[in-house]
DNA sequence: TGTAATAATTGATATATATCAACATTAAAA
DNA sequence: TTTTAATGTTGATATATATCAATTATTACA
């Protein structure tokens, strides 16, 4: 953390954006109250995995990469995550600790939410509890479809696939230019990134893509798609 | 399904073996009343990937195999299933499909519960959900951890994995016999069945375990943990 | 019980992927 | 700007793992 870091001129939350629009009004002005905001910059870590977790965060801003860590050195990138969403990890409510880390991508501003006042929350409005239940589903869903592809799909299979997700589902745009590395890309991909380099470049030879430096461009997302499917 | 499928001589449900004993004792009865048993040869499938999902099904004996398919003719066994395990994957509260396969590796019993009584038991009783909700969350613990090893352990690695699971999880011994294929325990270990008979050998030759047909036993514990954490 | 079907095993080989080392480029810092 | 550090790129090589084909053991079943 840094001088960024600050909860003086504390941001209220959009209650619109997530599974928190199920709350109340009277639930949303309480958690208004005692979350806060706290503000990162590039390159440095939101939450470190095995860390106690007191708080429940929503990224309001920025962009933040979810990974965990093997011990060793080599990290596996599970999503990226985006304004709105809830980055707490499934730490709640079994050891409360973080069993992911997060690292600002871009400068983020995170909101904090006491983890015992949401739990209250979960406590006291089972409409509330049913749709963090559908949301943690949700990401178990993505979770088994991760699994699938890193386990049993090729290099350039994985790396179709994390091409895409980052153009469907983070840029929203088949041009793109992003701060993750050739490394963060590979650790999405679970591969070396010389791996990665010698598939994008394989991509770009047969113009399915085109890529220099931090700036993307897919050029036949049906190609990719297939990459992926097929081998 | 076979002959043994009735719900005839239904058998009560056990409230204490999982999160319905959060179930308030009206709850308790009231969903006993909805559920009905089924049993299942050892080999029947209890349920399939893609399929619709009316109920949420508690296993009450036998143990089953919970399965990804790939589409192609890989699957990735996920865990095994034991008595009192619910068993209803994450499509509840999204698409009420199943994301998962299920089939029985012994002569199983099920209770079906019809998912909407279960629905409504959630929006209900709070706390029930949020105990649910520390459920989902100790299975997603559970398969980061799957994760990690699947695609940053070698074969050795992963084979011990799935043998101290077996031997500390499911058979809760270090001698067991098991009814899974050695292709199961391919797909637990996400590898070819030759491989994983390959490596079984190997353990065994160098006296780590010892196996034959489906009788196995683990001589040295240690040393599997060992491979399994330094390769 | 004998026979067919299924599962387990082994060996030879091909392929996918990581590792290592050198070098180039870009970004950061003084 | 110059220098340093970090990141990206390429090629050569080693290794892990899958595939294929043949053989044997086990189970199911007529």
């Amino acid at each position: 953390m840094n001088t960024k870091n600050t909860n003086i001129d504390n941001q209220p939350l959009d209650f619109s954006l997530n599974v928190l629009k199920f709350l109340t009004p009277e639930e949303q002005v309480q958690i208004d109250k005692v979350q806060y905001s706290v503000s990162f910059n590039k390159g440095e870590t939101i939450f470190k995995q095995g860390a106690p977790m007191p708080y429940v965060i929503v990224l309001k801003s920025g962009l933040a990469k979810v990974f965990l860590e093997d011990g060793k050195n080599r990290n596996i990138v599970l999503r990226i995550t985006k304004p709105g969403e809830i980055v707490g990890g499934p730490g709640f409510f079994t050891d409360y600790k973080h069993h992911f880390s997060v690292t600002a991508i871009e400068d983020c501003a995170a909101h904090y939410i006491d983890v015992e006042a949401f739990k209250k929350l979960l406590l006291h409005n089972a409409r509330f509890g049913l749709e963090m239940i559908a949301y943690l589903n949700n990401a178990h869903v993505k979770l088994y479809e991760k699994l699938k592809i890193l386990t049993h799909k090729h290099m350039n299979g994985r790396l179709a696939s994390t091409l895409l997700y980052l153009s469907n589902n983070i840029y929203n745009s088949e041009k793109f230019d992003t701060t993750l590395s050739r490394q963060d890309i590979a650790d999405m991909s679970s591969m070396t990134k010389e791996s990665a380099i010698r598939i994008l470049k394989e991509f770009k030879t047969s113009g399915i893509i085109s890529c220099q430096n931090n700036s993307f461009e897919i050029h036949d997302k049906y190609g990719l798609v297939n990459i992926l499917e097929n081998g």
